[in-house]
DNA sequence: TTTGATAAAAATTTCGAAATTATCTATATT
DNA sequence: AATATAGATAATTTCGAAATTTTTATCAAA
């Protein structure tokens, strides 16, 4: 593997896991002297990170961690909800005992880990990277039989920017206790192949973070 | 304006203009030429072009321009679909007026340039840099009053994808003349309220890109 | 003729510094 | 005290070349 990829690698789990506060100047020194590398190649990495909205880049002005807001978390979850439900049901159609074998594994997995963190009070802060990993891995379990690369990948973009926001907005980490029925619910849907009932609960999952704009009006009326 | 940034640009409007063929190599030496940059400055450009799809990077291999092929037009179609008949709905929901206004000039200039083409009977081929930005300026329009950010960003990316798959399999730009009706049909939809027909207007434009998939089999059964 | 090893060429990756631009600090002015 | 200006400092942008890896070309052996 280049140095180029595993830095990139190790730098977007560290944003996704809320090492940086947001709104923080990513300094090309900084970086330089954490990973052994040149300027040249942090800044390389860090427009491949700007590329998926893990940073924000500003001309002249270089690279920060995108601010945390309740409009973007809104907008992300809603985004999250329509790429999560179509690929789901688009899984569920085409999927076969296969992937209902991998969903459930993916899904007993995650389970295993929210019960330890959830014994765990308190210092369940090494556990996080392990939850993480899974509750991705159930995520694009899910969508993973839809036939669709470009759908994938633009969920994988989402779900990261998401995490991100969320980690920005609480940095407890207690969103991880509160999801366990949730995934639940989402398995046992997929499984009976209903697909109404799997977008709904999917729906459910993320409709803590949606929020009632306000009535915008159209400024050119 | 950096160079960084005006070198992103061109370089990307030539990549949907269907100036390189499909699986062409992107030398560093011929952009370094091309453009009067250094190597560092054009691979931190391809970087950024391929993070929306536009050029593949291989690692130790360099970048190529993506491969043309059947399953992807299938894929980035799909996908626009998905992209375009949420954010066209949620205008509808959430446009004025003005909103209304705009589409309806982006169309009428669109239709202006459609009939250019048409008429223009063989060496049409100055005009497709005019109908493009005209054509992109309409959909962007579409979708422009869904209130998600995260909606439009996804939806350029694939639509940027989407007319250079179409470029690398058409490029007698012969998809430029068929839209006329199609165009009209989402506009007389969309000005209507009408969020179902609309979304059937928009599948059936970019429907002629699907394709039966082979009902391919879970391998792990 | 084909296969495989070796050398030469070309391309990619990475570096460290120069040039440019933004940001900060101290000072002067209203 | 608040605002503006100028110089100093820090950060970003861009460069050109060295180090590494892949690709191509050459030639010997099966």
């Amino acid at each position: 593997m280049t140095r180029g990829k595993s830095t990139y690698e190790h730098l977007r789990d560290r944003l996704i896991s809320g090492e940086f506060y947001p709104g923080q100047r990513m300094k090309y020194e900084d970086l330089r002297a954490d990973y052994g590398i040149s300027i040249s190649s942090v800044r390389e990495t860090l427009f491949r990170l700007s590329a998926v909205g893990l940073v924000d880049f500003l001309e002249q002005r270089g690279f920060r961690v995108p601010h945390e807001t309740e409009a973007l978390r809104h907008d992300l979850a809603q985004s999250r909800i329509l790429l999560e439900t179509e690929g789901a049901c688009l899984s569920i159609r085409y999927g076969g005992v296969g992937w209902e074998a991998r969903l459930n594994a993916a899904h007993h997995e995650l389970k295993h880990i929210e019960s330890r963190v959830s014994s765990a009070s308190g210092n369940s802060q090494d556990l996080v990277p392990l939850w993480s990993a899974a509750e991705l891995k159930f995520h694009r379990t899910l969508i993973e039989e839809c036939r669709s690369e470009v759908l994938k990948q633009l969920h994988l973009q989402v779900y990261y920017r998401f995490r991100q926001q969320l980690i920005s907005h609480d940095k407890n980490f207690g969103f991880i206790t509160t999801n366990v029925e949730q995934h639940q619910g989402i398995l046992e849907a997929a499984l009976l192949h209903d697909e109404a009932l799997t977008r709904e609960r999917i729906h459910q999952h993320l409709s803590r973070h949606l929020i009632q704009l306000p009535p915008q009006t159209d400024s050119n009326e």
